[in-house]
DNA sequence: GAACGCAGTTCTGTATACAGACCTGAATGT
DNA sequence: ACATTCAGGTCTGTATACAGAACTGCGTTC
């Protein structure tokens, strides 16, 4: 009885969904699906099911389950409220995060968070979301971070969008918050920690408006896998 | 084919689970629920995936469902994740909520809000929470919403627990609240919420870490009935 | 020509069956 | 007396079957 079924398809879907290897709006078909993934209905839905609490599907009752659509407002709000949770975490990691954590969330980001050039958005995208991740952790508090985590679940397609654009003048901010907060000023590192995000909102929301749509259309593997130019 | 079947199972269990009518860390029986339920294993189990996703359940490969547990520490950080989005809420409710809603929550506060004796816990902590709630949704983002309303689901029943002890301080405070909001002062506002849920995650903590085992293994039933006296 | 209705098909929703993992307890050996 | 093992039962994990809902496309009627 090969346990743990459950658990692999979830991942794998969590993966599709988050990526949009799914198109937004699109229907599932659970016999298609189940039949690529190699398993029956039932564990399938029984995956489909987690994600639909997770807000990465949609499940409308007597039509089946439906891939998500992003819209500039949900955006918005999803970065408004990162924004509130990073905030809070900063200030809580200034208050309460240990030295050697800090130290170590240093030595990741001059390690290979500054260097961004010939390598994928996909690789970038993950150090900057490790940076920020890190930073969460500092604040000691789990539920914070796991709350995080699902939001960036849902915008890591259009963070990935985003980083196309600019690289460059992420790595900046990082080390201007990283700065504060191993001083130990909540304040200044609150303050551009809310900078940093907000301005990314809203070249995020404006980017949305226009591009956004053939951008996931194309298919998006190709979007991750595009390498960084030299600056 | 009835449909929606598994919507209603998932609200069921979800109010028993949000209630602890499932004792911590007791193991869900599939086919006796099932019974219980009059349904059968399959949607059953779609409905425990879901609230696996929303934290209401645990799930270990190979053995099943369990009951959570709420330990202390979650507790405090559900507490503190609950002040940083109110917090945040209430400010943002200062610079954009629109007049009538804020007359509306004046008006409910006044109405029902303020007059606890002779109602149960349940009834109480269900104003108590509305109030938070309408905050929230007087900020605009609804995100900020749904993640306020799936934290209020993990420690409501908390909430009941300390609503028993101390019903009267509450109403000084959210009087407090709504005037700073209706002179969209934004820093007392703040500063008033930080304090008002932090007061109470204190006291909880410390009650949890006492009695808290033996309330819920009489069985919760007698606790939400229980009525407010006059003071 | 358009709108409505009907039949066929496809897909969802749920029950059920079965295989294998886990747990319990008794019996046996040290 | 205690540990260990094995057998029996219980419960989970998944496949599959079937019933009914929703959709599609064609034909008919106004």
């Amino acid at each position: 009885m090969s346990e743990g079924r459950v658990e692999e398809i979830y991942a794998r879907l969590k993966d599709m969904t988050v990526t949009f290897r799914v198109r937004p709006g699109e229907r599932i078909n659970e016999v298609a699906l189940s039949r690529a993934l190699q398993v029956s209905r039932t564990p399938l839905r029984e995956a489909l099911n987690r994600l639909v609490s997770e807000q990465l599907i949609e499940f409308r009752p007597g039509a089946g389950f439906f891939c998500r659509a992003l819209d500039a407002t949900t955006i918005f709000e999803l970065y408004e409220l990162r924004a509130i949770l990073e905030v809070a975490a900063v200030r809580l990691a200034c208050a309460r995060g240990d030295e050697a954590g800090i130290a170590a969330l240093r030595d990741r980001l001059y390690d290979g968070g500054l260097k961004t050039a010939n390598r994928t958005i996909a690789e970038v995208t993950e150090g900057d979301e490790a940076f920020h991740l890190g930073i969460a952790r500092l604040a000691g508090n789990d539920e914070l971070v796991g709350q995080l985590e699902q939001i960036n679940d849902r915008i890591r397609f259009i963070r990935w969008v985003d980083m196309t654009a600019r690289v460059h003048t992420t790595k900046g901010e990082h080390v201007e918050i990283l700065e504060a907060l191993e001083a130990r000023d909540a304040e200044t590192a609150a303050a551009v920690m809310q900078g940093h995000i907000e301005k990314r909102m809203d070249q995020v929301v404006e980017a949305v408006k226009e591009g956004y749509s053939n951008i996931y259309v194309d298919g998006p593997e190709e979007l991750f896998g595009r390498v960084v130019e030299e600056v």
